[in-house]
DNA sequence: TTACATTAGACAAAATTTGACAAGTCAATA
DNA sequence: TATTGACTTGTCAAATTTTGTCTAATGTAA
């Protein structure tokens, strides 16, 4: 599921229209149709609000717009699961010696 | 290992100045320093150029590379491994997905 | 038709990144 | 100590990318 997807799906479940959410992040709903459809993506401080109004969990919330942002970074290459993974360990291991 | 260290670290095993690499890569030694010390990004486009340059897994540096644009958008967050294994299993679904 | 929601495309504004330059440090050595 | 060469630092402008706005179009239901 993309994160576009996903937050448009939230949004129907929650009854809400684009125009309410997009003044709710500050943009105008071309952007948030946008948004929801992949073209343009959210920002960072966009999640703590979407979660809030979609009444969903923030930390999932981010793990999916990161996992857009690491995906297309990537998508374009060859042996891109491999690479990923291999990728995961070296940022483990910076995680834990930075924490 | 940093991608800025790694490849400091190479240039030196093969005995060479900032000067040769930064010319091969066309940018001054101003820059190439930045990118050693981690404070500029080596572009896409520079990695199969240092491989061959520096005699390295062309893969291999790309994942350095790839490694260093992932961990600067995580960094900052808590519970960074926990999101990052969450969102890998994400993008590799994906990745199976449009294959 | 009318009203409202969403989408599309073109373009401008804003933000970020990149690169160039000048001046600086540092180490080796004449 | 003066010079030279390698590297670093800070600043600024150019270039690129991203974000946002506007207008018009499309879709849909009453």
């Amino acid at each position: 599921m993309n994160f576009g997807e996903h937050i448009k799906q939230l949004r129907e479940q929650n009854q809400l229209l684009q125009r309410q959410l997009a003044n709710a992040l500050d943009m105008d709903t071309a952007m948030l149709s946008k948004i929801e459809r992949g073209e343009r993506r959210a920002k960072r401080e966009h999640i703590p609000i979407l979660a809030s109004l979609l009444k969903t969990n923030e930390k999932e919330l981010f793990t999916l717009w990161f996992a857009d942002q690491v995906y297309n970074l990537i998508k374009e290459e060859n042996n891109a699961s491999e690479i990923l993974q291999a990728a995961e360990k070296e940022i483990i291991s910076k995680l834990k010696h930075y924490e």
